[in-house]
DNA sequence: GTAAGTAGCCACCTTTTGGTAAGTTGACCA
DNA sequence: TGGTCAACTTACCAAAAGGTGGCTACTTAC
């Protein structure tokens, strides 16, 4: 049988550990830097425009948002709405499986900013022993 | 200021949303493909050899997984130990620090296998919306 | 004497990713 | 007449990621 139990009681037929798994590749796709940003601030902002996230989310390119958007929305993650007036305006905000991501992102986001300090530490703690033992 | 508020009653000195952010390049390197799955498979399994993971990790080549535990290490998430016998075995385990990671990431795969078929489902309704419409 | 096993490293090469910059659409404004 | 805005799209190019295969050291087992 190719069902595993990941976590008592809960059972899924996907396997993570195995390659060309789907729920492997999601979790690269959500994982992405930019996906998780964008989806951090619809979570938190509601509802906003193209512009709005190119200025919020500094240093993002027009290619990789639209391109980030695009696979949000292709995986049913955000909706795209489209304004027919002059100039085109366009909206994004989280769907309803999109909300469900936010508890688990706004996990791991506050845990990355509570333990960056720790992780620097540990990390010039590193590079001072490899110059040791080299 | 530069401080942010995340969460309320969480301060933190960084900002994910600002470019060169220490916390937005950690976030990029825990979200990371095979770091999410060595950190997994060290949270079940516990310590672990180079040889059981490479196994346990469909896909994974010798090379990357040298690479990304490198980066957990230096990380200060993962300890390697090295025991000097022959032939040379080593062990790979979480850290203190590991360890509070694995909440927040076994809620991020927990979604991913919960969700897997929405987003497919969501995914080729995308694909024929955009086969219509074009 | 030689093959096997562990835990890698290194060089080479291909694929993918991502940045920059320019073009597009269509109404409206000076 | 031409410049502007929003939200892209496209082409081109550089950088980075990642795969492959060969090499290492050391000892035990055949």
């Amino acid at each position: 049988m190719s069902a595993v139990e990941t976590v008592i009681g809960t059972t899924s037929s996907w396997d993570l550990y195995e390659r060309g798994c789907p729920s492997r590749d999601l979790l690269d796709r959500i994982g992405d830097k930019w996906s998780i940003l964008v989806l951090g601030e619809l979570g938190e902002h509601g509802r906003s425009r193209f512009t709005e996230l190119r200025n919020r989310l500094s240093g993002v390119s027009e290619k990789m948002l639209t391109q980030t958007l695009r696979a949000l929305e292709s995986d049913g993650l955000v909706l795209r709405t489209v304004h027919a007036r002059v100039p085109v305006r366009v909206d994004y905000e989280l769907t309803a499986l999109g909300q469900t991501l936010r508890a688990p992102l706004r996990a791991l986001t506050e845990w990355s900013l509570q333990h960056t300090d720790e992780v620097l530490a540990a990390r010039a703690a590193y590079a001072a022993r490899v110059e040791q033992g080299a």
